[in-house]
DNA sequence: GTTAGCACTCAAGAAACGTGAGTGCTAACG
DNA sequence: CGTTAGCACTCACGTTTCTTGAGTGCTAAC
């Protein structure tokens, strides 16, 4: 549905208005925060006609008008026009990003406080996840006679550690064994190929060795889950307690705490490249009715590979928004890619 | 000050009754709920003079009596008793924390969230920091030809890793280089021990190859201060969103993000062994002064090593969150001890 | 020292009230 | 016929007033 020129200008306005202030329009004050010639009545009967349309609503009668979900989305979609971030800025926000060391979370965290701060909203980020990644490599790196760390590092990047107990002593002889092993059955693998089956298959393959050996590979197996699961990071919620919007933040934090909703949201993309922009209802989960959500993915290498998200109520900047989280996912990637290329 | 066993009686029936309620409690109620056998009255003139005393106070004069500060230092110091956590919960608590993997970080990730679950408080704690802790290991796991991650290892477990980019190739001949130089002058240092001055000497001291080994350097400084730095871990931050005795929630969770301030409270203890306590004003945070903190070491192989606190609004159950706390440094000490043993 | 009785206080909630921003409608205007 | 001035109407919001009742402090008797 498209909208005349006039119904477009008023709309705009009522949405950037309500944006700015979170005060309801009435249509005197558009009228003074607008390049409109006509009368506040006229703006009146636009105002109603839109209304009808149900961009617009008003909380009461006697209050001036908000923009509806629809206003919000016809906004976004048709009048809004982002501002390229200023260089000023861009340099601002690289000089902080580039502090964080090259591990992938080190960056989304630093990359969501810095959003989070610019932006007020919540930020919600998940480590890059490569379908195809593999196991690039493993080391144990002992720590006694009978504990080590075992790392593993997979072709996207990520880095994984746990501590492992063995039975025994871990003996040089055994360590040397588990590098073979490592080498010919997993490394250049995906984590997903790491299975429960494939461990037993391979310790029954290793005979009476295969009691040493358990506890390493167990670790193993853990690690390859470790880095197969993305991880969701959360940065900067506490801004939401500054709007007046959410009666009680307390759910919505506790609902932003779980990591699977929001994957799943991100898993439901439909624009590739850009950011998508979920807004109040158009999500399903009742928690974020009042909420929208913008996210976008960050590409390591050319390859998507982990997405980066703003969370805030519906009214929020939009325009000024969807710039900073474009930069940020940029950026984010280049660094991400950075570590990988040579 | 010693008070009468009826004046303590009462005060701890005050204290308890608002713990439990949130609400003022007047001479009746608080007969309702105490084996006290006289008359209101009598209550009520002993509840003027502990008024005097500065033990409880009242938010108006037609309300009952609230505990004062004074009130729950008393309170805690003399009358509370704590009492033994159930097994059945302390089983729960351990099978809830043995899934997390053996590094620090995690381990007190993963007890933080079930601290915090069991308390409704936030949770900070602190990294183990050794004073005498020394690098034990250094690894440098090439990624491409001229990128490398490096691992460091303290003696305490801590494990820390970035990412470093050569200027130049990274040859196998670098790389024997650096081990070489790293397990003459780094292992067995400890990290405050790498010093910028201390890496310029050794460069120096390398003439001609410096130029190739001075990322790596840089690196491994990096790396030494990441170890040598305690990290302050939050946990359930959102439960303080549930006390109406926190108007501005915001406030309070933006100065626990910052992590000095505890810190510094944590190293202002006086009891060692057991949990610390300071009660609204004891802290000299503006920030905090409505809240209450109560920390506690956990000791790595016998020695205190880092903390665990919770904070709440002074009205917190202290009787029932100590223990938990209790519970938790132990188990926490235990587990990473674990680690590092054999 | 303890207790019953009573007048007094005062926060919190309910009800009443005024205010004003904003609307919708009508009639006149170009 | 779109636009505009004028006007009566609506209703959230802030203020004031009223009512209620939990709780106190004091006094006098036990």
């Amino acid at each position: 549905m498209k909208l005349s020129e006039r119904k477009e200008k008023i709309l705009a306005s009522i949405v950037e208005y309500y944006i700015a202030t979170g005060e309801p329009v009435g249509s005197k004050t558009l009228l003074e925060h607008s390049d409109l010639s006509v009368s506040s009545a006229t703006v009146r009967n636009e105002m109603a006609e839109l209304a009808i349309m149900g961009f617009i609503e008003q909380p009461h009668t006697s209050a001036g008008r908000v923009p509806s979900q629809l206003g919000y989305r016809y906004y976004v979609d048709h009048l809004m026009n982002q501002y390229e971030l200023p260089l000023q800025e861009k340099r601002l926000i690289e000089a902080r990003i580039l502090g964080a060391s090259g591990e992938p979370q080190q960056i989304l965290e630093q990359a969501g406080q810095v959003l989070a701060e610019i932006t007020n909203c919540a930020v919600v980020s998940t480590t890059p996840c490569d379908e195809h990644a593999v196991i690039r490599r493993v080391e144990l790196v002992p720590i006694g006679t009978r504990t080590a760390m075992m790392i593993m590092l997979s072709s996207s990047g990520i880095l994984k550690s746990k501590v492992c107990r063995t039975d025994c002593e871990l003996s040089l002889d055994l360590i040397e064994m588990f590098y073979n092993v490592v080498s010919q059955h997993f490394i250049g693998k995906s984590a997903e190929e790491v299975s429960i089956a494939m461990i037993q298959t391979l310790a029954m393959s290793l005979g009476s060795r295969s009691l040493a050996m358990s506890p390493l590979l167990i670790t193993l197996s853990d690690l390859a889950q470790m880095t197969e699961q993305t991880q969701l990071l959360l940065e900067g919620q506490s801004n939401l307690l500054n709007y007046t919007d959410y009666p009680n933040a307390y759910e919505l934090m506790e609902f932003l705490r779980q990591s699977e909703p929001i994957t799943s949201l991100f898993s439901s993309r439909k624009k590739v490249g850009v950011p998508n922009i979920l807004i109040g209802k158009e999500n399903q989960f009742r928690e974020l009715q009042d909420s929208s959500l913008i996210f976008s993915n960050y590409n390591v290498s050319g390859k998507e590979s982990g997405t980066l998200g703003l969370i805030g109520p519906t009214r929020i900047d939009y325009a000024r928004l969807i710039p900073s989280l474009k930069y940020l996912t940029e950026l984010v990637g280049n660094l991400m890619s950075d570590v990988l290329e040579d």
